[in-house]
DNA sequence: TGCAGTGTGCTAGGATTTTAGCACCGGCGT
DNA sequence: ACGCCGGTGCTAAAATCCTAGCACACTGCA
């Protein structure tokens, strides 16, 4: 959500799907989107958001394939920012916290496994 | 942000100060808006909020004092969920990986310490 | 009492967003 | 060659959002 404050609604519900999908055609952004709106309309806000800036499109033989412009890794860290500020304070312990929480025993062995190392790992480089 | 969805911009601008905050009256709501419209435009809007049912209002003397109606907690968790599910492919460790890493030395080792207890419990819990 | 200051409710108009429709283009099968 | 499909670009209008302004109520104070 590299923008969040500047896209309309259905702008930002159309660059959520494009973040969760990677890329996608017109008519995949459509079926993905609640309430859909024409095909035409949809492809409407594609080329709006991409004069804006916010997407580019390839070609997958005729028809436009679209991507986000701001990469993943970016973006993800942007939003995560976001959420950190707004719903904790600035704490992202506390985030973190939420999140394991929210998650409980879905978290498979190796995965927490995972996640202690990479405590284990900031410790050490805090000192 | 339970309902990232249907709010317009403003609106969800709105409510994300109200979460920052907590509870707000219009004025400091208006203080918060980047290009704050009028305080007259900020009341409507608050009002239109209440409507929908995302704020309620108290009384601090004279004026009214907003705040939403989901509880922090709550919002927060579905706040998450929704980042998780559109930047992290729905995966909670890569969600929190990306959150220890960006906010790397910035953690004083109280945080981290508490950080490796939860992971340590959840591993408990899991087994 | 009268008046300034600060609050609320409401409403209408302008700006933006969102939508659908139409025109055009190229490939492909008949 | 011609007529469908399935794609694109554009544009106008409907719907929504956003805004400002006005009317009214209450308080405090000269």
């Amino acid at each position: 959500m590299p923008d969040n404050v500047t896209l309309s609604r259905r702008e930002r519900q159309i660059m959520d799907i494009l973040y969760r999908l990677g890329s996608a055609t017109a008519a995949e952004v459509q079926q993905n989107l609640a309430e859909a709106p024409s095909y035409s309309a949809v492809r409407a806000l594609l080329r709006i958001l991409e004069e804006k800036g916010h997407l580019k499109h390839a070609y997958d033989g005729p028809r436009y394939v679209y991507a986000p412009v701001v990469s993943r890794p970016v973006a993800q860290k942007s939003a995560l920012k976001q959420i950190v500020k707004t719903f904790f304070d600035g704490s992202t312990s506390n985030a973190v916290a939420a999140l394991l929480d929210m998650s409980g025993s879905d978290l498979s062995e190796s995965e927490l496994n995972r996640l202690a190392k990479i405590v284990e790992q900031a410790r050490r480089e805090g000192k």
